[in-house]
DNA sequence: CTGAAAGCGCTAACAC
DNA sequence: GTGTTAGCGCTTTCAG
């Protein structure tokens, strides 16, 4: 709203009778600066309103102090958190986070890299739906700066983060085999990446590991919103219906919920069932679900000391990869399989 | 991944064998540039694989093609949403959208807000949880560029798109009131800012309108993911209790329904139910649960059409409002009171 | 239609 | 400690 002329630091030295040098070094405390000469300029910052333009000092520097973000959409609330813990660690390292939604569309992937390259991000934390898509492949191999992948098996040489998924899956499954239940269905959304991929080879290693047969048993969903309610009802309408249930995603977890209620079977008394990943609905239910929990802050710092270490030149060796768990506690939703 | 030095716009001019301002020229397709030259420019861009440099470009041009987005959390899938539309419908005017999550923490906000102003955002769109504190007051009222504030009431001469709160309220009321209702209660979330307080106020005239009195029926939780459950409880318990609740957001919808079903109360059998706010878990409910519904096109497109008019110098006079209503379908979860 | 030249605001050498 | 100077890569007059 204030007009006038864009205020510079030529003005603010001017102001203070320094050199432009001094004045920089001030601005930005770097360098030593006298005393005196530090309160001259302060004064004349203040006093002028100055602020920093950021891209001359891009420019210049060759550091954007931002770190660019492509997941597949932040209306997924698990994406939104994501991206606020890493805005919140990172703003911590100096950057600020520049996100893009690609919606899983390549075309957008790529522009999204793309963008990010050119606008000189110094880093950038990708979670791309096409892992396999030669153009992302190339955007991503042919990105100026460091790059962590989150949990997608893409075929470059960049630092990776993945979830441990088929170590959840064997702990939930060996958890309900236990319990004694020997019919567990899993329940999740047709998708060609990497976490959908694990759970599943996970889940069928798991259950013939514990000599189970339910390979019938996985059921997918179109997309993560759709709901999954005739499809479990069927199941449960089936011979030898399965006790157990895990779910994947909030809508698959409350349609899955809705056919058990509807099927006249409690939880946990008759059905089990284990919720791939936290959210609010399996809170609010009454007992809270049972969750494999992915410790966010422990994610965010793998994630964050990868890359910071990368962009302030503390690492450049090969790439690496490091693997977060997941965190289960069968309370809640878990107990005996029913007798029906 | 790459090695060797950054190739410029010299780069392209050299091999294409044109001069700095030509290859500039094809380089964006201003002005005018012979086929030849063209061919010859997009050629070597081809082959050296130039992207241009926007730090540089936005020292020299003055616009970043950047907008600012403020909000409070885009944990909430809400406002998730919401970045996501926007961000696709500025993307088609030629802007990227930087995200800020301020949760609701004026020190933030600030910091936000003179980052934007900092990197030379074309254009900002801000939805501050503070909306008195003086500081975000100033540093909204001095930021270089147009912004447009959504749903509060920020005491600065701004552009604004507001939510017709009010207007919902009114006709979520009198269609239950019509159903024969006269004890209607309201949940949402304790917060100053504008769209719970003028819920509550628009819910309050609407009763008083309908001869009802309903003013003791106003809940409130302590933060949007607080449980309702025993409150709702309470509520059912007491004397000449609600036979209609009007829920804000998901967890206290969730809850709500909880406390219902745990009172052995059926839905809309006994008492109705309404969502202020479209969520997939009132989509999945049996029956899905009558909301309020935002139509988010028309928001996103009234913000961006403002906002690009404004930074496009489309348009420059006083500050404009825009309000945009929500649709109501009673459908689902409402009907006449129970037959208690 | 094309080329030459100026300079956006800043930092980083380099001298003093 | 401080001042001077040279660009970072690009767009944009201004001549021709």
């Amino acid at each position: 709203m204030t007009a006038g002329k864009r205020v510079s630091i030529r003005d603010v030295a001017a102001l203070a009778g320094v050199s432009l040098g001094t004045a920089s070094r001030a601005v930005n405390r770097s360098g030593a600066v006298s005393p005196r000469l530090q309160a001259q300029v302060d004064a004349a910052i203040e006093q002028l309103h100055y602020r920093p333009n950021h891209a001359a000092k891009t420019l210049r520097s060759g550091s954007s102090a931002t770190v660019g973000c492509l997941l597949s959409d932040v209306g997924n609330p698990l994406y939104g958190r994501l991206f606020r813990a890493l805005e919140h660690r990172l703003h911590d390292h100096g950057y600020l986070l520049l996100l893009a939604n690609a919606l899983n569309d390549p075309e957008r992937e790529v522009r999204a890299l793309t963008s990010f390259d050119t606008r000189g991000m110094d880093g950038m934390i990708i979670a791309p739906g096409n892992e396999t898509h030669p153009d992302v492949l190339r955007a991503v191999d042919s990105a100026q700066a460091p790059v962590v992948v989150l949990d997608r098996d893409l075929d470059v040489a960049r630092d990776r983060v993945d979830f441990g998924h088929a170590a959840a899956m064997a702990e939930v499954v060996g958890s309900l085999a236990a319990l004694g239940h020997r019919r567990i269905a899993l329940v999740l959304w047709e998708a060609g990446s990497r976490p959908v991929r694990r759970r599943q080879d996970g889940f069928l290693a798991a259950t013939a590991d514990a000599g189970l047969d339910c390979a019938d048993l996985v059921l997918k969903a179109a997309t993560p919103s759709s709901p999954v309610f005739d499809e479990v009802g069927d199941l449960l309408a089936a011979p030898d219906p399965p006790t157990a249930f895990i779910a994947q995603g909030t809508n698959i977890l409350m349609t899955t919920v809705q056919a058990i209620a509807e099927a006249g079977l409690s939880v946990p008394g008759d059905v089990s069932i284990v919720s791939i990943g936290d959210n609010e609905f399996a809170r609010a239910h009454r007992p809270p679900i049972a969750c494999l929990r992915m410790d966010e802050d422990l994610l965010v710092g793998q994630v964050c000391d990868l890359l910071v270490a990368r962009m302030t030149g503390g690492y450049d060796g090969a790439p690496v990869t490091r693997t977060v768990d997941y965190a289960f506690d069968p309370a809640g939703t878990c107990g005996p399989p029913g007798g029906r």
